[in-house]
DNA sequence: GCAAAAGTGTTACCCATACACCCATGA
DNA sequence: TCATGGGTGTATGGGTAACACTTTTGC
């Protein structure tokens, strides 16, 4: 058996779809190119592929280094191979999708951008390279996903009312649902744990705040959402 | 702008889970390898990507020489990254999985294989590299995939009877479906249509004869399966 | 007390399940 | 005419959708 010949491969990166939720609005973390190609232009925070590392830790090189962000839920999304995708030469590039809680970090340019933002889902700018046929892929699967597994606990801090949950859901799946129903779904799953405790200082009712339940039945969850 | 130096780039190899379905017996295409590392041990098909070429294009290569099919479904699974996957060096694999008539191809091994056959999933043999896993992933997907899908015409000939499509799921979901209730929930979704033909030569009555819809209306399918 | 939001409960209906029954064919 | 598999129909019940009502808080 002889190792592997220099043979030129292609260049593989990986590209990072950062997800965050705030004030009912779903945004996605951008980077300002400050160089060619793309130069100014915004596009999906990433970095190639060490020979040493996996593909997870080229993930948190990003979230660390670039974004200042570490422990956050990670998911390999899909693999983008168009031979003309970058122009510098042959680029393959794998894509994550990441789920933060944005008040949790403060954004702040690296060296390599001129900007990091975030920008909504629903406002974003012109994106270079593929990245926005990757962004909307990540959308779909956040979409499905939440429907079937517990992630959206992700985008919420640890402590969260049941209405904050609600207007996630509606905001992810950008379907309206009644309040009531949501409830007992949500609570017939298991999903989630009532603290004791509420949220004060607001008008109106304080509502309960919820947790979400670390030691989830296995059995397959999954909403029944009707999309009216 | 400057294109990509030569830097040193993991291999990326392409890994095809070739599905197969006959006599209600669903079945994988493996690779006994003719040499080191793991010779003489059976593996799922692949090759390596070319400077030029998409993945789909690989798959199709390793399809064409080695397999001797074309015109099949594909679909990217997973990307695989683990540091040790192949001892000759770090080499990174993004797996397909595809879905054969077995009866249309009589597969015969390339010269880079000891011989090619069909296993029955229920009966793989030790699988090299973490073949296993990439096996183990794609059987889950395909799983998954024919209840909100319609892939499964992938596997049988162009005329289908009810029962036949019925034996599949069974075979591949590894639950009883009941007859009565599957026949209606796929009629109901306009997934197949009456060809008004019906097969002969067997006892017993002779059963309609289907074929798939290719205008399936888009409007979500979702194959709500009981679990029994 | 009023408005607004949060918690709880109830009804009606749809649809999936679990069946029974009839039909066609070969032996 | 009998056995076997294939086609068609139906009743029941569980669960979801669409509701109304009560409770709590700030002003």
């Amino acid at each position: 058996m002889k190792a592997f010949q220099s043979y030129k491969n292609p260049s593989l990166a990986v590209d990072l779809v950062v997800f965050g939720y705030h004030n009912n609005i779903l945004s996605v973390l951008l980077l300002n190119r400050k160089e060619e190609p793309f130069k100014d232009t915004w596009v999906l925070p990433g970095a190639f592929v060490q020979m040493e590392e996996t593909f997870l830790h080229t993930c948190c090189r990003v979230l660390q280094t670039k974004l200042g962000m570490d422990n956050v839920y990670l998911e390999q999304l899909y693999s983008f191979d168009a031979i003309e995708r970058d122009p510098r030469g042959r680029a393959v590039s794998v894509a994550y999708f990441a789920l933060v809680n944005p008040q949790k970090f403060t954004v702040t340019a690296g060296q390599m951008a001129n900007d990091v933002k975030w920008f909504p889902v629903k406002k974003l700018p012109v994106l270079g390279f593929d990245h926005k046929e990757i962004f909307k892929m990540a959308r779909q699967r956040l979409q499905s996903k939440i429907l079937y597994a517990p992630v959206s606990f992700e985008l919420l801090d640890d402590l969260f009312t049941m209405t904050e949950l609600h207007e996630l859901y509606e905001c992810i799946l950008e379907v309206e649902l009644d309040r009531r129903n949501f409830r007992r779904k949500i609570l017939d799953a298991e999903y989630i744990v009532n603290t004791g405790t509420k949220r004060e200082g607001l008008q109106n009712r304080h509502p309960d705040l919820y947790r979400f339940n670390r030691k989830l039945s296995k059995h397959h969850f999954h909403l029944n959402i009707a999309t009216n």
